[in-house]
This record gives structure tokens, C-alpha cells and sequence, in this order.
DNA sequence: TCAAAAGTGTTCGAACTACACCCATGT
DNA sequence: ACATGGGTGTAGTTCGAACACTTTTGA
């Protein structure tokens, strides 16, 4: 029952993407505290025309989930996501004025590294954390929420490197840390901690050119990543690392009784 | 751009639920361990005919999404969901031989105490969670998934409640605990870290006709909840329960650059 | 030699585990 | 009275927070 509606009624599937990366260090020498940075588009068109939005599109037929968030992410910032995972799927048949739109968003993390390179335009822009302009839709909404599974995501698991170059100091880790948790952490219970979680792995070098006492370099080991879940492979949730392919899997409606 | 497709050439999109529910415990007398239990539907058409498969179908344009899945629910069980969020979309564009098909996949909890009223007949059948049958396309993967959520949340959330009825031992909640995470949990500490919670009321009640010392009859204060996150509202992967509408918001796709 | 961050050691208390033990009821 | 789960007490352990302290560099 209640199955066939032909393909006429539908609603719209889109994708959109929440991407999150540091402020560029103005300093070098990681004694400012960086910020998260959003990217936004400006909407060209109605509804909502002029007010900033999350980057996204209609998905291609052909398009997986993912590629389509990842391509998104790229069209728009010019980078690639270091870490990329779905966050929800909105779907409110009130949420768009004229049509039925579901949106599946993900959420992802940028290299600070390549940060500089990000394109920033009139209608490309990059805005902090916590001055976000008027959105369309209940974007902010969705932000909100990105932000809040970002930091809930950072204390049990390590992905606070996604957001640094290859190599950094445990100092620069922390000062992650505390930009998106936005509080304070002893350096030396973060660094046990570090330690302890054995995802880190010292090169060997050393960062020169401070001020002060040079620290240690260290490189994310993405082959000490704990365990991963069970589930569909990367498992979307709370796995893994972007570029990894199908977190997704098949499945069509079924008929009811 | 790379955004107007027409709508034509658009993915097709569904909403399926995994619905858990314990076996009915056979003695009364909560000796019996209880089982998780999932409904399936049989397939009565391509692809997939014959196979067993999730209940879903087709999302109507005026419908949510959540009240797709309970609705959903209630055609093939019968019964109201105690519990309902909203678990992963699943996109792959091969998954469905025919057509592209996007499916918002939701998971529920069932009430112990109106499983009995379960619709079962010869295209609805519950089957033990470690005794499932062939699948049609990934829904056994979309099944393990949903254990794992399952799983992982119960061990930080007040949820197992929601498997039982408005009343219930302590000794029947860790019974559900146990049975979710097979394994046994020591008595004393669980119920130490139960009434810690504070989640738990004592009805004053007690459960007569046991074989032995009449246990306390509880019930659960959803009002004593911890903190609920931030986002939207219920914040569907780590809040609330159910009923509680307005998980999702609007977005419509976005131009980009 | 001094400032400042890198990095180490130690103590404290909360939270969880294991397990001994008493309590209340039906038979 | 006794078997059986209901329910309490308590000691050991683990883990993170707090903070004193030593080390290493540039200036």
C-alpha cells in the first residue's frame, strides 16, 4: 500500500557539505589561538537569492553520496577534504518555499596547509565559527549541529590532525584541541593522553625557529587507529578517513504487508 | 555548476526502518535471557522478490521523513514506536539493479508489553538477531550497522527502556542490557550506575508472585534526561526519544561559485 | 642568565570492578 | 529452614585533573 506515486511527486535529494577549517596561524609560531573557519556560498537564485548558504547541489543520478559532497567541497573551496563523513539528512517537506527538497549533508575537515589556496570570492566566503551572517534555510541550524558532533567526535577520537598539515607539534595539536572545544587543556595531561592513544608517531625532527626550547614534529599513524566499527565498512558514523570509499550501501524500498 | 539536471533523471528516494524488539520471555519470570528481534517483509516484486527485506517504501512529497519511518512501522508491526531516530542514508548508485534509489534508513525500539499484538503472518515475520535469512540487496549490512548503533549507544544512554513497558525491575533492565551487548553484567554495580543516572524512579511497587524476594518496580523520567545536544532540536544521533517531531530543517541546494 | 615553552613526575579524587555479605520472600 | 534472587558494603584499580618541577633553546 501507499507505494506507487509515480515519479512525477518526488522530491528533490541534494547535497551539501559542512566544511570546517583553522584560521591561518597569523603569527607561524602557534601563539595565537586559531579559529574555525566555515566556508559559504552566496545563493544566486531563488529562494533565498543573496543570503549565504552551505555549499551543495542536486545529486547526479550517477554520483554516490560522498563523491558528490567531496566534488562540492572541491568546486567551492578548491581543496580536498582530508576528512569527510555524513551528518544527517534533512528532510522537512516545509524546509524549502516552492518544492520538496531532502538534503543529505556531510561534514568535513580541511588541511590547514592548503587553506591559503582556498578560493575566496565575492560569492565565495570564508566566515569564523562564531560569526556566522544570516543563512537561507535552517542552514545555521545545520551548522549548529556540525559543530556540536565535531566537538562531541574530538574527545573520543583523533581527528583534530585533519585539520593540520602532515607534520605538527603537540603544541599546535592542543591548540586544535582547544579551538573547537573552545577551552583550555593542561599541556601535560594532553600530551599523556596523546601518547597513551598511540596514533601519534614522533619523525624524529624537530620544529626550529621558536622562540624558545624546539619541540618534536609528530605525524598522524592512521594505521593505530583503534577499532573501527563493525558496520558498513567505514562506517559513516564513527569511523575512518574521507577518500575511503563506499561508507554506502545498497538498498531499495520494500513493499509493506 | 553542474546543477540543473531537469527532473527527469533524478534518484529516487525511500525510507526504510530497523525495528528491534525483545522476544517475549518465555517463563514470565525474567530467568530467561530475552532475544532482539527484528521484523522483516517479504519482497513481493523486482528486484529482490521473494527475499526478506526491511520495511519501507516510497517517501511521499508531503510526508517527513520520521513520520515516514513511523508510519512505516506501524503498517508492518502494528505497534507505535518507543523509541525512533534516525540512523544513516544509504546512496550508492548500484544498489538497486533498476533504478537509482537514495534510502533514509531510521531505527526503532518497540515496546516489550505490546509486541504480543505484533502483526506476524506469511509476508511479516520477526526473526532472532543471530538467525537472520538471506537479505535482498545490503539490508544485512544496513542490519549489523544498526546493532552497532544499537550497542554502542546503550552503554552511554538511557535507552534499554525503551524495549521494556511503563514498568520494569531492575533485574529486567539489565536483562536487556545483557542481551543487547552479550554479556553478563554484575548486579550490584549495574544497579549503582542505573540510579546514579538519575533517569530511574521508583514506583514504590513491587513485583509479587516471584519465586523469591519481591523486586521494586521502576520507571523511567524521561524529564531527568542529562543534556540533550545542541542541534536540532532532538538532534536525532545522540538525543531524545521519539514522537518528538521536528528532527530535521530545511535546506534546498545551493549554487556554487 | 633569563624568559618561555617543552617535557616529566607526583598526588589526588572520581568512577568503575570484583566480590563478600546481609535481606526478604515462596516453598 | 533454606534456596534464591534482591539489595548493600567495601576494597582494589584505573584514569584523568591539578600542579610542582626539570630541561632546552633563543635572545
Amino acid at each position: 500500500m501507499s507505494q506507487q506515486h509515480g515519479h512525477g511527486a518526488q522530491a528533490r535529494l541534494a547535497v551539501s557539505t559542512v566544511i570546517f577549517a583553522l584560521s591561518p596561524d597569523v603569527d607561524g609560531d602557534g601563539v595565537e589561538r586559531p579559529s574555525l573557519r566555515i566556508p559559504l556560498v552566496r545563493r544566486l537564485r531563488e529562494p533565498g537569492a543573496g543570503r549565504w548558504a552551505l555549499p551543495g547541489g542536486w545529486l547526479p543520478v550517477d554520483e554516490s553520496l560522498e563523491a558528490a559532497a567531496a566534488r562540492t567541497l572541491h568546486e567551492t573551496t578548491g581543496l580536498a577534504p582530508k576528512y569527510l563523513e555524513q551528518l544527517y539528512t534533512f528532510g522537512e517537506p516545509d524546509r524549502s518555499p516552492d518544492e520538496r527538497v531532502v538534503s543529505v549533508v556531510y561534514w568535513a575537515l580541511v588541511h590547514s596547509d592548503e587553506v591559503e589556496r582556498a578560493v575566496a570570492d565575492e560569492n565565495v566566503q570564508w566566515f569564523d565559527e562564531d560569526e556566522l551572517p544570516h543563512l537561507a534555510f535552517d542552514h545555521h541550524e545545520i551548522i549548529d549541529y556540525a559543530l556540536w558532533r565535531l566537538r562531541t567526535k574530538l574527545e573520543y577520537s583523533g581527528i583534530a590532525h585533519a585539520l593540520l598539515g602532515e607534520r605538527f607539534t603537540m603544541a599546535e595539536l592542543r591548540g586544535v584541541h582547544e579551538a573547537v572545544l573552545r577551552k583550555r587543556l593542561d599541556p601535560a595531561n594532553f600530551r599523556r593522553t596523546m601518547e597513551a592513544s598511540g596514533t601519534l608517531v614522533d619523525t624524529g625532527e624537530r620544529l626550529a625557529g621558536t622562540r624558545h626550547r624546539p619541540p618534536a614534529l609528530y605525524r598522524f599513524d592512521a594505521s593505530r587507529t583503534p577499532a573501527a566499527p563493525p558496520p558498513t565498512d567505514a562506517a559513516a558514523h564513527d569511523a575512518a578517513h574521507a577518500s575511503s570509499a563506499s561508507h554506502d550501501a545498497a538498498h531499495a524500498a520494500s513493499a509493506s504487508a
